[in-house]
DNA sequence: CAGATCTCAGCTATACTGAAATGC
DNA sequence: CGCATTTCAGTATAGCTGAGATCT
């Protein structure tokens, strides 16, 4: 399970990618979901999963297709994620009377506290990651981030 | 070759997701791969050539197997994309003749020069990248992305 | 009829596993 | 022999496309 590889080992990295902020961004990125991966699968579940659950928490019982706008999902990928997730009890799913194309998802009790292990599992990885900066850095690298995100999705919006 | 979505249009991201760094970082680094994808496409090339020919053109002839340490890639994926770059003729193999079980790979004249193509396209990406950001604030991610990279590294150099 | 919704089948890129053939 | 190197075949995940059936 600890894969291994991920960065290089044997000798220098070449200077054309660890000195380019999309480089350094996507071997963070790619550490940053190692770590998910892993301390997910360890709770059986996956990525895919926790985005689905903290969708319905935070927003109530909502159709497929705005699930998956929520949290820019592929509807079709909305479609697998959700079998799975029926099939353990986490969400439910009900046809929508007033819309008979829809279906209605809803989170389960077991969902729900399901979700709250996630959470625990998720905040662990934030500090095991964002272990060798101060607080003050872990602010402004979020800030920063969160910057490049609206910036991107307004560039997309304006298409 | 817009493929869309990748970020939600609905209504608002979960809480949980927008305000973890793991999920800043991740989401950034899906735009910044995009970029390059999609750049390199219009160049004929992919990330995977990038680095090997980076690597190349920085440290000069190496093994596959040295190759895929410097940068992180499997020996197995190393085969494929040389494969393909010496089918454009952008690297030659020949077998070395002090050890001959490795391949000594070598950078060609048109390898550099698809290099510099794709080196201009990089460059024009970290501007669209990094808009939003000042100067200073971009010499401020990189040096916490660095130090967020070193601290991985040393772990798994640990393990 | 246009358009939304759900579903399924399949594709691509990245990254990894396992195993074989060859050579040190 | 153990170990490294190259190669091939196969797996898994994230994300996407295309098409069909159903319904508004």
């Amino acid at each position: 399970m600890k894969t291994h590889a991920e960065r290089p080992v044997g000798g220098a990295t070449p200077a054309r990618l660890n000195s380019k902020p999309s480089w350094l961004i996507r071997d963070v990125a790619a550490h940053a979901s190692q770590l998910v991966a892993s301390g997910f699968a360890a709770a059986g579940a996956r990525s895919y999963h926790y985005r689905v659950l903290a969708a319905l928490e935070e927003f109530g019982p909502k159709s497929q297709a705005a699930l998956g706008r929520s949290i820019g999902m592929d509807p079709s990928d909305v479609v697998a994620m959700l079998n799975e997730l029926a099939e353990k009890g986490l969400i439910e799913r009900t046809s929508d009377p007033s819309d008979r194309r829809r279906n209605s998802i809803t989170i389960t009790p077991a969902g729900t506290q399901h979700l709250q292990v996630l959470d625990a599992v998720v905040a662990g990885i934030q500090d095991e990651l964002l272990a060798p900066l101060s607080a003050d850095e872990r602010g402004d690298l979020s800030r920063l981030l969160s910057k490049l995100l609206d910036h991107s999705a307004r560039g997309e919006a304006a298409s």
